[in-house]
DNA sequence: ACCGAAATTGTTACCGATAACATGATACCG
DNA sequence: CGGTATCATGTTATCGGTAACAATTTCGGT
């Protein structure tokens, strides 16, 4: 009851090797079918759990995939969490999960105590990091996958998409269905680089395209969601129907924001139209239907799987850059 | 650079032994403060970075703590892991995370996985369990907690609330205000057990409330979500109008069933009232908000954190309950 | 300067699984 | 039936820390 069933024990209980116990109860050695099954059965009487720690201790490999997330708290991330997780949970990995929540700072914290557990792959949300944490995952020979975003100086792999690019369709549409006045709802200055960028795209796509220059309203600090589109539109007032289009970051956001203008009894998108980011399931069901960019989070996780298989399969693949792209997808507010 | 830096590398660069190092880089013991500053410098300057495999192995204790939950694209279960990672986090503990998809029998599975880490605690959604995975939990005396539920029999420790007394609370203010035919929205038999029992609990409660015998609408199999509510109402057109209200087993859903109504031109409150279940965002957000019932995910994660800290501060703790409670939250869908 | 207590550093063995190599058992061949 | 290829099992050493104990140094008080 007190100590633990090891592997010796078992093997004492059949009645041969540690060794041969190790072989049967792994699948793909050469044990006698017999012998095999008769560890397995005693091994499961015994309540042998096998212990991979030891394993991972000895082979010095983990069984471990690190991941960073800016926050769980985000449908589309953790969506991209449950493609990876059902992706590598067949090959028998498991993932080491940390929020940064949406901070560098903390991503550094993080990544140290990721790779004290001696992961195989690294997986990191987006492409800006401290320079420590940069120098911390060049000096291993460790795989490291970036994905959200198309670095510019990317640390390894990277699967994503352009931010940037996505915001211009969205301005294009807005201008092709005439809005020329465009307000960019987002989080402060700071923290979420994600955001930072999808804001800056904004207001040099406007700029190039000779619209007005772009209002920016802060949400406050990152990470923004519906209640916090919600206030800063309710605390505007009726002062917000002079811009054409609310430019959210996210659907969340954007439905905040649709939500208050409502309650103010203003018409979306007569009076105001109203584009989010990142095909959220409210975007799908809002009423309106709210205009986004679907940004497809589960492939994003489907390709990130498949490069981390290309990279155990074959030792040393050359780095990749996978754009998994981003769509319009036009609802009934703009 | 091919071969890791160790313990041993960092004491034969400072001159001194292994121990001595390892005492130093751990901030708890007796090495002189010049020393430790040496050894820590120049452990930094060899770029070593911590192993905490072997520190697991040796010490035979894993830093985790194995955490299961029905989906991590839930907001609610993701709100009480951040609280969970949050409040560990500063205890040095990780987290090791496992969906189960809402099955047992997946989650027999992944809890045999996360033993394999030999995690120090095991934190559980719910209090369904297969009869093999109860087994293999209480073989060891590995501190169990069971989460989010009340269950009748419980492996351990428990935090949660009464899924049941809830949809009390629910059944209870729609009766007071006067509503009568109710239908409830969730999910297909089976799955999800949490949903199970909200239905059962509404369907008992009405009839203890001399109400007709509650309608079952099946929103399709487990999770569902908002789209699956604006489904399946969709589908049965103005017919739902003959109900009262609609029970829905959570927010999102509730939310999909008033988009749908909405989309018909029927009203609600005045056609059909609605109720959710857990405080989404979306509920405070949606247009008329939507009533619902407030779950507290983070205080439950918290009280795991305080019952956690318990057991590792003293070996052996009476295994306790702590009831989080729910309340009502009135809004405007009913 | 000497002694004992406290502070600091060192030595040895070991956690449990498995790679690498060695050995024993069995089958198959002419 | 001897000899070799094949299959099945055993032996030994080891991964990188650290518990437990041992040895050494430092220091204050007399």
């Amino acid at each position: 009851m007190g100590a633990r069933v090891t592997m010796r024990d078992v093997a004492e209980a059949v009645g041969m090797s540690p060794m041969t116990v190790s072989r049967a109860l792994r699948d793909d050695d050469m044990v006698n079918a017999k012998t095999r099954a008769r560890v397995r059965q005693v091994a499961q009487d015994l309540g042998y759990v096998y212990d991979s720690t030891s394993q991972a201790f000895r082979t010095q490999k983990s069984g471990f995939v690190a991941v960073t997330l800016p926050s769980v708290n985000n449908a589309n991330f953790a969506e991209t969490f449950r493609a990876l997780t059902n992706g590598l949970s067949e090959a028998g990995v498991q993932l080491l999960l940390g929020s940064t929540n949406y901070r560098v700072e903390r991503e550094e914290e993080l990544v140290r105590q990721l790779l004290a557990r001696n992961p195989e792959a690294l997986v990191l949300t987006g492409g800006h990091h401290t320079d420590e944490m940069r120098k911390l995952v060049q000096d291993r020979q460790l795989p490291v996958i970036e994905m959200w975003d198309l670095p510019a100086d990317p640390l390894g792999h990277v699967v994503g998409f352009s931010n940037a690019r996505a915001m211009e369709l969205i301005v294009d549409h807005l201008v092709t269905t005439g809005r020329r006045k465009l307000a960019f709802v987002g989080a402060s200055e700071g923290a979420d680089m994600r955001g930072v960028v999808r804001r800056d795209a904004v207001v040099s796509a406007a700029r190039s395209r000779g619209l007005p220059e772009v209002a920016l309203i802060d949400a406050g600090p990152a990470p923004v969601s519906m209640r916090h589109g919600a206030a800063v539109i309710e605390a505007m007032g009726r002062d917000v129907a002079k811009f054409d289009a609310l430019v959210c970051v996210s659907d969340p956001v954007a439905f905040g924001c649709m939500s208050a203008l409502q309650r103010m009894g203003l018409q979306v998108p007569d009076d105001v139209a109203i584009t989010g980011f990142g095909q959220f399931e409210v975007a799908k069901v809002a009423n309106p239907r709210i205009t986004t960019v679907n940004v497809n989070a589960d492939e994003i996780g489907q390709q990130v799987v498949s490069v981390l298989r290309d990279i155990f399969d074959a030792d040393a693949p050359a780095t990749v850059t996978r754009d998994v792209g981003s769509a319009l997808v036009v609802g009934e507010t703009t």
